[in-house]
RNA sequence: AGAGGCACUGUUUGCAG
């Protein structure tokens, strides 16, 4: 029985999921180790409707099984039935609550993440770097300091999701400092160090980084590429991208926005045309090519084709038609839109105003939830 | 002896910077 379990990570982690479905079929008897192996296995490859099925069948759920569920469901944005599930659950332990405060802040609910994180019976380092990593992740550097600061014991984990804080905030000193007083390094804190250098725009210091690194793997090219674009450097962007063993859709937008940041929409669309396969974030970036270059029917004719569109998809449109004074088009998207977020709220802000309602904008301003 | 939680890269936010 424990082979066959065995059998089944393994071959998941190597995606042959269908296969590890067929070992797990095979399967005289099974417990409740091989059903959640099997369950992460789904998981793990992006099979959100076969875990689905297979959490739906288990004849005895545990907490692994529970807790594991959980996490995939907040990862495809579910956290309403992420939240259910946790609440339904007959016992949690340590694992399980870390698990809903990243779900929450996963889903940008960082307040809640941090409610959880506040009423948890108890906490240990992996919940502490959670909720670093959540403040980090979600902007709220000042939070992320505090919290740093208030951490009794730190692990490679939190210094590099702290490094990883300044990064982001543009602080390439304290990043530094950081990264070259941790005791040890992981290929992800060395990455974190690149990626300070490429935000910064330190080019020959990322390009000497990147060529001293140990390992490297799709995240420190993919990071080495946006310094080059980042910087504008196309033809140093266009080489190393060539010199790649491999590809994912990170990559290709990097170099579609590169050609689009230089106004060089056509060189874009050939990005997008070559491409295999396309993630929402890719067609979001083909979509605001167009859009911030000035070709906003052709942007129009994208999303409507567009089979998935999310809210960056609508806050592209609305703030093409903001920019370009086209306040009724504006007006429109903004009333047809689910959702409203602060990207949405400062295009109808700007929209007005720049058509001279100006006491409309005020009006707008002051019905606003968030402000920044 | 086997299963669940944490860190790194891309897409939207102005006439100011």
């Amino acid at each position: 029985l424990v082979t066959w379990t065995v059998m089944i990570n393994a071959l998941a982690q190597h995606g042959h999921v269908d296969e590890a479905k067929r070992v797990f079929d095979s399967m005289r008897e099974r417990d409740r180790v091989s059903w959640t192996a099997m369950l992460t296995a789904f998981v793990d490859n992006g099979r959100l409707g076969d875990a689905r099925n297979l959490f739906a069948k288990m004849p005895e759920r545990s907490i692994f099984s529970e807790t594991a569920m959980l996490t995939a469901l907040a990862r495809e944005g579910l956290i309403d039935e992420a939240k259910n599930l946790f609440d339904s659950m007959l016992e949690r332990d340590m694992i399980s609550w870390t698990a809903m405060l990243v779900a929450y802040a996963d889903n940008k609910m960082i307040e809640e993440a941090e409610l959880v994180f506040r009423t948890m019976p108890e906490r240990d380092l992996v919940s502490w770097n959670a909720m670093l990593a959540g403040y980090a992740q979600n902007g709220q550097f000042d939070e992320a300091k505090r919290l740093f600061a208030r951490m009794r014991e730190k692990n490679m984990i939190s210094l590099t999701a702290m490094a990883s804080a300044y990064a982001q905030n543009g602080d390439l000193e304290s990043t530094k400092k950081i990264f070259d007083r941790m005791p040890e390094r992981s290929l992800v804190s060395w990455n974190t160090m690149l990626s300070a250098y490429a935000q910064t725009g330190h080019i020959e210091e990322a390009k000497a980084l990147f060529y001293a690194m140990r390992e490297s793997n799709l995240v420190s090219w993919n990071t080495m590429l946006s310094a080059y674009t980042a910087s504008g450097n196309i033809p140093e962007a266009r080489s190393l991208f060539a010199r790649m063993k491999e590809w994912d859709f990170i990559s290709w937008t990097v170099m579609l926005v590169a050609y689009s940041q230089q106004g060089l929409v056509e060189e874009s669309k050939q990005v997008f045309d070559e491409m295999q396969e396309r993630d929402l974030a890719s067609w979001n970036a083909m979509l605001s090519a167009y859009a911030i270059n000035g070709h906003i029917e052709t942007a129009r004719n994208l999303f409507g084709a567009m089979e998935e569109r999310d809210q960056i998809s609508w806050n592209i449109m609305l703030c093409a038609h903001s920019r370009s004074g086209n306040l009724e088009n504006a007006k429109n998207l903004f009333d047809l839109m689910r959702e409203h977020d602060l990207v949405s709220w400062n295009a109808m802000l700007s929209a007005y105003s720049q058509n001279g309602h100006l006491e409309y904008a005020k009006s707008i301003f002051d019905r606003m939830q968030e402000r920044d």
